[in-house]
DNA sequence: TATTAAATCAGGAAAAACCCTGTTGCCGAC
DNA sequence: GTCGGCAACAGGGTTTTTCCTGATTTAATA
């Protein structure tokens, strides 16, 4: 490994005295570590970052008053794109978490880690560019298997369709006409009439459009 | 550590010689597996499973004939469930690995990586349910970061359009017709004709479904 | 001031979508 | 066999959508 340049960080979070432990703790893990500056919260810190006083990583708190984790990120990659933010909170929610990764942090830690696992996010996020730990890993994972999951409604109307009617749902979500479709699918457009009256009834829409719409927010056909 | 029970073990992979090759390293770095059976692909599993010899962990290649790893992950989790499914493959493409833990596999390895690594991938899988790499973790926050991101198209769409047009594109993602989109909107049903026209050419649709399809592949309306 | 660009609206007509009432042929149940 | 149910299909009519061309007003601009 080459010789590390000084890491410069950054420290937003409103508890004055969690703020000065957590320096504490940095400079006992971080040999060559350099605290530009701190901050309350967002608003407070868009006062004090510059582009002379950028910092590699920002320690980044979710709960705060004036200006919360989730806007001061925004705001962050908007006028400050190169900074890397790690976030630690005590807010362990799924949502919070995967709406922080959505955002782009590097890092998530829990308030109470121990300081060594600290030293190790930052260590990684300057070298690998982010630190997830297998606890992040996992809610990640589990959210993307359960958001994908509005099947019940998707399987309970794919159950009313026949196998005709799915091939027809899947061409009306394009800009085909009926008679074109009826071309496609080999039938009279007579035919196709009565494919779309019956899943009118069935999933109780009034217009093609309509249709459109329930097959999209129930996946019921590819884009 | 509580005493480890034996680790029951299937593979499914249409190279004789790797899956060979495999069960040997298994032998090494784990002590106490027992390989259940073997098969060339997923059409192939099917035949072999049964409730007596489900495995605790498959492990799964991607690409295979007949069928691929990703048909054999759909049919395992809805024929059982409770097979965790270690991927080992030479596919390192983003979608692909995204796609494979949205089925819910329970870990990814590379086919080059050290035995021990698959050792570890195992034990983890048994005892914490899952093993993710950092590697699939970066592809995982990436896609997560870059999926969201048909931002530009959705940017230039929203330039395209003035405001009064949004409020339309919005009314005729809906089973209204422009006759009572008009009557929302305070204005003649002539002038709908002209928003909907204007927004038939700046977004290149032929039909009012293809105007919906679009706003919605484009996040241009809240659905 | 003359010109342009835009937004709004109109008439009219063709095409597509929508809806109702039937007919035919097939298949399984009684 | 015949009865009922169902999918495919037709005729025919109404409503909605789509596409022309063109008028009017207003605001910006040369």
């Amino acid at each position: 490994m080459p010789g590390k340049q000084t890491m410069r960080l950054a420290l937003v979070d409103d508890h004055t005295l969690f703020r000065k432990g957590l320096i504490n703790l940095i400079e006992l893990v971080c040999s060559d570590c350099d605290i530009l500056f701190e901050a309350d919260n967002g608003f407070d810190l868009q006062q004090k970052i510059t582009k002379e006083n950028e910092p590699d990583i920002l320690l980044l708190d979710v709960n705060m008053p004036k200006m919360d984790g989730f806007a001061t990120v925004q705001w962050l990659t908007e006028n400050f794109p190169l900074v890397k933010i790690l976030v630690v909170s005590m807010v362990e929610k799924e949502e919070s978490i995967v709406r922080m990764l959505k955002l782009g942090v590097k890092g998530y830690l829990s308030k109470d880690v121990e300081p060594q696992v600290l030293g190790e996010a930052l260590n990684a996020i300057m070298n690998k560019g982010f630190y997830y730990t297998d606890f992040i890993t996992g809610k990640l994972v589990h959210a993307l298997n359960s958001n994908n999951n509005p099947d019940k409604v998707k399987t309970d109307a794919m159950r009313l369709m026949n196998d005709r009617e799915k091939d027809f749902l899947q061409l009306a979500c394009s800009e085909l006409t009926y008679n074109e479709i009826a071309g496609k699918m080999f039938v009279s457009p007579k035919t196709i009439d009565g494919y779309r009256n019956a899943l009118f009834e069935k999933f109780n829409v009034k217009s093609r459009v309509g249709l459109v719409l329930f097959a999209i927010k129930n996946e019921l056909v590819v884009l």
